[in-house]
DNA sequence: CCCTGATATGCAAACGATTGCATTGGCATT
DNA sequence: AATGCCAATGCAATCGTTTGCATATCAGGG
């Protein structure tokens, strides 16, 4: 008969919690399976079992389990859990973050990307860890694996540091990385197609009649290199080379894209369109053109990347090349439990496609 | 001499991993203090004390300890630890969703509060949860606390849940709230002066001479309430009352505030400005006003809410209301550390400022 | 040579769950 | 009556740390 109703540490039924006056009462024991396991006048091991489904305790001990935890509001150690069971539900979301620039989560597609990841990992019971790196030290994202904290590891944004994820891969740390597909590499990316996207951008200005498209973005990124190579094979198409003078080569930040535009408009460059990398980079770039006394649409079209949630509330609304977030998330959860279930994953590329809105339109003269 | 070479589970040195096929080596025993121990030749406990900087080891203990450890790549299962210690450096943000509007993590701002507190978090060195869950039932957040995952909870968007808020807060769960002070909230929270930055809005446009100034905001949600108390304190102090024909009452919602400037219109309703209680909200109503032919900043006035980074790049750039979102970051931060240690925090007003930008010009005739 | 105190280390008991392996009682079969 | 079987439950080891309490070693003083 283990139903003794010597409580030492529970709390006689009917007393309240000595309020010593704190916020937070540090000395409320938490409840745990014993607790349960008393009042229910059966074992620790059975309430386990009860709580777990197990078959192999009976309807009537279950209900009276389960009822009793759930008025008690009973909430499992998850720490102790883990221990015994050496897993988890947690995943690390990575957002490395550029020491130098100082540049933090701010990016919009990126913080647009959190969110996606959110609902994809909610949806499917994990919970998500949230982390800023420094990016060159992103082996200390592996430290998240290999204490236990998270099971797995989805890296947003592969900037310039494939070396170092080729690195993390080959220690065998479960990751996935939103980003594109490089040779040789090691890690599983998501991401979207760029070369398509930066095809579609500017075969669309092409088509609209503009000839002398400037590209903005870095085409040390890996990601920009591909939209950049969208971007020669479409004027290719039309037997335009592309032009030296047209490259604005600045990184993810609109100050760059502003004064990178200004500075082309000031030297007299012709150009009659934009192609940006970014919607940031899009709607810096349609400022400084307004600045520079060059409204868009009228004198020059622009479009831009990613179609963030702003890209079609802006003046005049962007037209742009939407990469699929919500899509990103799902295939980034689902990559990563993949790779976490053993799995060999090849990397991803989701379609992209143009949204017309009133950015660009047909050339007049 | 525990300094036995007998190890049966570490692999020898020069030996390489055995490669299973799989993609994670599920195999792969992780690194333990055992296997530091005994590669160190000392028991676990002194390791445990090297690491932790214990001055109970001698310092060439502590260094062989240390160096081996990194050179191990050992990382310390923080299960275990938070096990035995019964503490741990998380920190969940939970973002309530309205499961009626199947509303996301979406609006800029959150996402915007995700980054700095994400920011905070790190610079402290917690870690930090994201989870969302559905608005109706916010005591699942406190699930997160119960079971010992997070040591605290921050909880961005008071929304309409004042009530279960309380509760939470009755039963001692450490929590802090962005959003504004309520009569007799139990729980603490952080959030802009809304009074004084709808009266600084409004301010603002009845000295460049506007008259008729649409708000645009749920007067139902707390902060949104106190920005219309400023609204109306503003006008009052010109002599004005408040026009019940220019509320456009809609929730932080692009298309509804679309939908009801495009109403105003259409009931030709007077107005010469508006005041929205949001970024999101300013742009949709320019856009609107813009498809009704009285475009921004020649026709209406617009002043917003946020400053999101959005507003700077927005044509024409929106005059604004900046809620401070670094410092709201670190102050809810700092708040649910000092609930957490025990004290009584106070909750607290974080000063705004108006943001000049070009959406609203002195008014013309 | 014994005792004391200081210093460095080891032993072993927690922490709160899970689970393989008993154990129990009841019932049907021999 | 003895046996076997099944369903339901309990016992106790285990997960990887931390830490109170030994313990071991050594130096110096009596």
């Amino acid at each position: 008969m283990p139903k003794s109703a010597q409580s030492p540490s529970l709390l006689p039924p009917g007393s309240r919690a000595v309020d010593n006056g704190g916020g937070v009462d540090p000395q409320a024991r938490r409840l745990q399976m014993a607790d349960i396991a008393r009042l229910a006048g059966v074992s620790v091991a059975t309430v386990s079992r009860a709580l777990n489904g197990s078959p192999l305790v009976s309807r009537e001990t279950r209900t009276r389990v389960e009822e009793l935890a759930r008025s008690l509001n009973y909430a499992i150690n998850v720490s102790a859990k883990n221990l015994r069971l050496k897993q988890n539900r947690t995943i690390a979301v990575v957002i490395p973050y550029d020491r130098v620039s100082r540049q933090h989560i701010s990016d919009p597609f990126f913080l647009a990307m959190v969110g996606s990841l959110a609902d994809a990992l909610t949806e499917r019971g994990f919970d998500m860890l949230l982390s800023r790196v420094d990016a060159d030290s992103l082996d200390s994202a592996a430290r998240l694996y290999n204490s236990g904290v998270a099971i797995g590891i989805i890296l947003i944004g592969q900037w310039r540091h494939h070396d170092q994820l080729n690195q993390l891969a080959a220690r065998r740390l479960p990751i996935v990385v939103w980003g594109t597909q490089i040779p040789q590499q090691l890690y599983c990316t998501v991401g979207g197609d760029n070369v398509v996207g930066g095809a579609l951008a500017t075969r669309h200005l092409l088509e609209l009649g503009y000839r002398r498209i400037v590209f903005v973005g870095d085409p040390q990124l890996p990601e920009v290199a591909y939209r950049h190579r969208g971007y020669v094979e479409a004027l290719a198409a039309h037997h335009l080379k592309p032009d030296a003078q047209l490259l604005v080569s600045v990184p993810f930040d609109a100050d760059a894209a502003r004064a990178g535009i200004t500075r082309l408009c000031e030297q007299g460059v012709a150009f009659d369109a934009v192609f940006a990398c970014s919607d940031v980079l899009a709607s810096a770039s349609m400022q400084a053109q307004h600045l520079c006394g060059r409204p868009v649409p009228d004198d020059v079209a622009v479009v831009g990347y990613d179609d963030i949630e702003w890209a079609s509330h802006s003046n005049p609304p962007l037209t742009t090349v939407r990469q699929p977030i919500t899509a990103a998330g799902v295939e980034l959860v689902d990559a990563l439990l993949r790779t976490i279930g053993g799995a060999e994953v090849p990397p991803r590329t989701l379609p992209v496609e143009l949204v017309v809105r009133s950015s660009a339109r047909p050339k007049v003269r």
